[in-house]
DNA sequence: GCGGGTTTGCTCACTCTTGATCTAACTCGT
DNA sequence: ACGAGTTAGATCAAGAGTGAGCAAACCCGC
């Protein structure tokens, strides 16, 4: 075919993938960063929500489709990952999946199950790669921004946020190195926590310019 | 349809989309972070080199095939951008272009022609966002590894290696900070360059673990 | 052969960051 | 009411990093 018919040519007069959609949804629980996994009812394997992508819809609304119907989880912004194109990665024909993560709360996994990440292997598919990028992703977000996801509810003090990005970062963290860090983009809301052990915290809010874009 | 019924779907149950790549191939010359770029002949306009997916092909290998059809390229490791998946951004149809970028040295660019970054604006489709995903990524590359994609020939100075840097970052580097922080991932090759004004320079060689993965 | 100019690579003073320690402020049990 | 224990947040000494300036080592013109 000469170029210029190549490019007259319909588009139907190339073989066609279908698209998926896989998605690992993070969260922190028991102070460990957790996936939430379905479990396929005939392979009993576990493996992460996805879809096929309808006609004329875009990943990220089949993502948010996808963790609706499957888990009955709202309100989410997923992220793009990686495209995975292996051609035999799926027995019924040519798909690439497009691996994406999201963080939610713990209580609003809806009907998944959470797995502390390292328990998280032997998935179906490729999705304990899936899972690898995604842990990757949330880490590098989390490195050096207070709560990128807003994984707690605010007022917060600083030792719940250096809890909960330990239990994402999977180490330990120097208080005051860490205090240090994330002041600069938090605001102190002028209240103090009271009702715990000793010298009651200050107390928090993320800046708008910290919040995920 | 059930649940049952629709995981016994045929794939050919759902539309697919047409799958194509597009890459932005970067390049340093004349002190400064290039695109090559492709001159569509019936619009004029300029654009990235892409194709679409053929059947049964995996993404990176359809990369290589469109750089080396398109703009003679060959030997090039793409790396996967971004899924740009706006259902009118082609208007023959339904079509997602997975996004790629590759960097190569500027005597490897084939038919493309080299173009400043800042001058690469008014590109067909969403070919901007591509260029601008890829100059993100390939400046957090070299944020802090020596030369990761290897555009230079080896053995090299650290002055030419600085000017590297300095072109993809886009900004100067203080000199002697720039070699503390490089020295620990290079090999002293034992010669001295000659032939130059100033002190003699000593050579060196990337260790094997900074190579580009 | 020498002086000027340029480049390399080292030195040093200063700044920044880190983390252990200390003081302050609470709760709880007696 | 007070002491013990715990936690928060400040302080300080030590270590790390930065960048300007300097000495060394060249090339080139005279």
């Amino acid at each position: 075919m000469s170029t210029r018919a190549k490019r007259d040519a319909s588009l139907t007069d190339y073989a066609r993938p279908s698209v998926a959609v896989d998605t690992a949804v993070l969260t922190v629980r028991d102070g460990a960063l957790c996936v939430g996994l379905l479990t396929d009812e005939r392979t009993r394997r576990r493996r992460l929500p996805g879809t096929f992508l309808h006609e004329g819809e875009v990943l990220a609304d089949a993502v948010r489709r996808s963790l609706r119907e499957k888990a009955g989880i709202r309100d989410v912004e997923p992220a793009q990952l990686h495209v995975f194109d292996a051609v035999d990665r799926d027995s019924r024909g040519w798909v690439l999946s497009v691996a994406h993560m999201a963080v939610v709360r713990a209580n609003a996994l809806g009907t998944l199950d959470a797995l502390p990440v390292p328990d998280a292997v032997g998935l179906d598919f490729d999705h304990d790669a899936i899972v690898a990028f995604a842990v990757e992703r949330v880490r590098a977000d989390y490195a050096d921004r207070a709560d990128p996801s807003g994984l707690l509810d605010e007022p917060f003090t600083i030792r719940s946020l250096r809890e909960v990005h330990e239990a994402v970062l999977g180490h330990r963290l120097q208080p005051d190195t860490f205090r240090r860090r994330v002041l600069p983009q938090l605001d102190e809301v002028g209240a103090v926590r009271r009702g715990g052990v000793g010298k009651p915290a200050s107390l928090f809010a993320r800046r708008p310019s910290t919040r995920s874009s």
